[in-house]
DNA sequence: CTGTTAGCGCGTTCAG
DNA sequence: CTGAACGCGCTAACAG
């Protein structure tokens, strides 16, 4: 194992200008530098993170909290997206990881878990799935022990930063493109339509901003709109879609997994209806083919989540990050590449 | 932060007694001991790992490499179990972990990757899904640097262990099974079945052991066999079942995205067969009701392979470790709770 | 701008 | 069985 030690030697200078030029330091010269960065070369040292993390108390780790309740609106595959983006980013910046699944982390009180975390040298949250029923989490977060970055959950303050697409635009445009495509292949007028919006959470973080979305475009359109609210649950969707669809011609669903839910009920009916998603979830094209959706660009937040962890580690205050969304339309052929 | 100073001093011992408390060591006194005990409980102290690592030298971090691409047999569901078993078996054992991609190393050559490794304090690699694609982290096994744990790859050696199920007699149960229930509802005689065996890899690791569960399977019962390779690609299954499946009963293949593909074939060519799957994702219940698979216990099997990576850092030699697996058959609405 | 020095929190000798 | 002392690899004052 080469330290710095090692570098220090081979290229003639002390310990501390190795560690100097290693930190991008202003005040080394170039002399020096070069040849510093010469013998890291020459040697292949790569500075032990650990060593670094212990000596500068300056806790530069990232603790990745991960939903692992994948009956949330987002499934397995956001989640391993959101770890791919953040874990490569990280380590693109240099930053240290340390990965948590909520339910490693729920058995303790908020102290406790506040206490292993710093004892494992973490100095700044990102969480990803965070919803209003994970209490734990929340405390855990309230306690203002640590900074904190929010994945898709649109909540900021003096110490926490959120990361995500502006849902009620998302909402908007979804649904807008949806009820177009339905005028068009059916004819007929925009008001004269009754729609089904089936909503996250009552008092959901994003479901608010989502329906404010729908409501807009209801109030543009002139449609009749029929609010009700499916838990994110693909099962309490299906059971809504099995009572409400008869008498709705556009059903639009705030999760692609409640889409999906609707679609088997529809299926079980035997009935014909245009129905909307929002996430992007590949599982959309097994589902069902050519439904609509808001396509989340999973790995792009976790990065930019990521960035915005390093930023609050340097002690910079809370801030709400727009990552942009796109609307389309998913086809298993195109899928399967 | 509270350290093994503020124990030692609050325990009236000194600072080496209470490290030889807490690793376990058998010269102290139970006097001592108990002392220790009880102002360890008194502060909530929790020791710093990045600490103890250093001053150790014996790295007790696993390094857990996921393959992200998951066009792979296992898809991201597999992999998320893998990962929630592996982390949470992890922090039981109290060994830390550090997680990457494949796709993050590959970009390096092997000493590179070895010496980042080493770096970060890797002292095993514990590895999900590898494939013979996969140069660049076979080429850093085969370093010999760590030792390491090979899941659902059956090949073990002197510092290298390998978890999973027994591939040969899973694929032989799960094809039994969905014999006897095609014979049950079609009747007739199994030695007149026309059987279709879409397998993985040509030279894949776990393909030559499927093979054969199915080719003993096919001796017994007299039935007549065509094996065909798919990959573990969805759509060359696909391609294969839009070609073949005409002149033949029942289809048995080697992965479930493989069994999606085929679904997709027969409903495109309004063609009925029996079908099945191998792996167990909760995916097949979105694409077809009622198919028979091997579940696997993709978060077991990540606990067993964290444990074994626990012997091979004390320097214990490899071995082959099997995990059981049972037959099952998906249905949409059981999934879906 | 450079080198020396003192820790970070812990494991590990090695005298007592 | 105990405790003082050293060092892991690195950062951060501090003199020079």
């Amino acid at each position: 194992m080469v330290s710095i030690k090692d570098v220090a030697a081979k290229a003639g200078v002390a310990i501390s200008t190795v560690s100097k030029v290693l930190n991008h330091y202003p005040n080394v010269s170039a002399a020096s530098k070069e040849k510093v960065q010469a013998a890291i070369k020459e040697l292949n040292y790569i500075p032990n993170s650990m060593a670094a993390a212990l000596s500068s108390k300056r806790s530069a780790r990232i603790a990745i909290l991960i939903n692992s309740a994948s009956s949330y609106q987002t499934g397995d595959e956001a989640n391993m997206q959101y770890l791919s983006g953040a874990l490569n980013c990280a380590r693109e910046l240099s930053l240290d990881t340390i990965t948590f699944f909520f339910s490693m982390l729920e058995e303790r009180n908020a102290e406790e878990m506040s206490r292993y975390l710093k004892s494992q040298g973490v100095g700044v949250l990102l969480v990803f799935g965070l919803s209003r029923e994970d209490r734990a989490i929340r405390a855990l977060i309230d306690r203002n022990d640590f900074p904190a970055v929010l994945v898709d959950v649109p909540l900021s303050g003096e110490r926490i930063s959120s990361v995500g697409i502006d849902e009620e635009v998302a909402q908007y445009d979804v649904a807008r493109k949806t009820i177009q495509e339905h005028i068009g292949k059916n004819s007929g007028d925009p008001s004269s339509l009754r729609v089904l919006y089936i909503a996250g959470n009552g008092n959901g973080y994003t479901t608010a901003e989502r329906t404010k979305g729908i409501r807009r475009l209801s109030d543009e359109l002139g449609f009749s709109l029929s609010v009700r609210y499916g838990d994110f649950s693909e099962k309490k969707a299906r059971g809504i879609a099995l009572v409400a669809s008869a008498e709705r011609d556009v059903i639009i669903c705030a999760s692609d997994l409640m889409a999906i839910g609707v679609l088997n009920a529809l299926k079980e009916l035997k009935l014909s209806r245009t129905v909307c998603g929002f996430g992007g979830l590949r599982l959309m094209a097994y589902a069902g083919n050519g439904i609509n959706t808001v396509k989340e660009d999973f790995e792009l937040i976790a990065r930019k989540a990521t960035e915005e962890a390093r930023y609050m580690l340097n002690g910079e205050p809370g801030k709400r990050v727009y990552v942009p969304h796109s609307v389309t339309k998913y086809q298993y052929l195109d899928m399967i590449n």
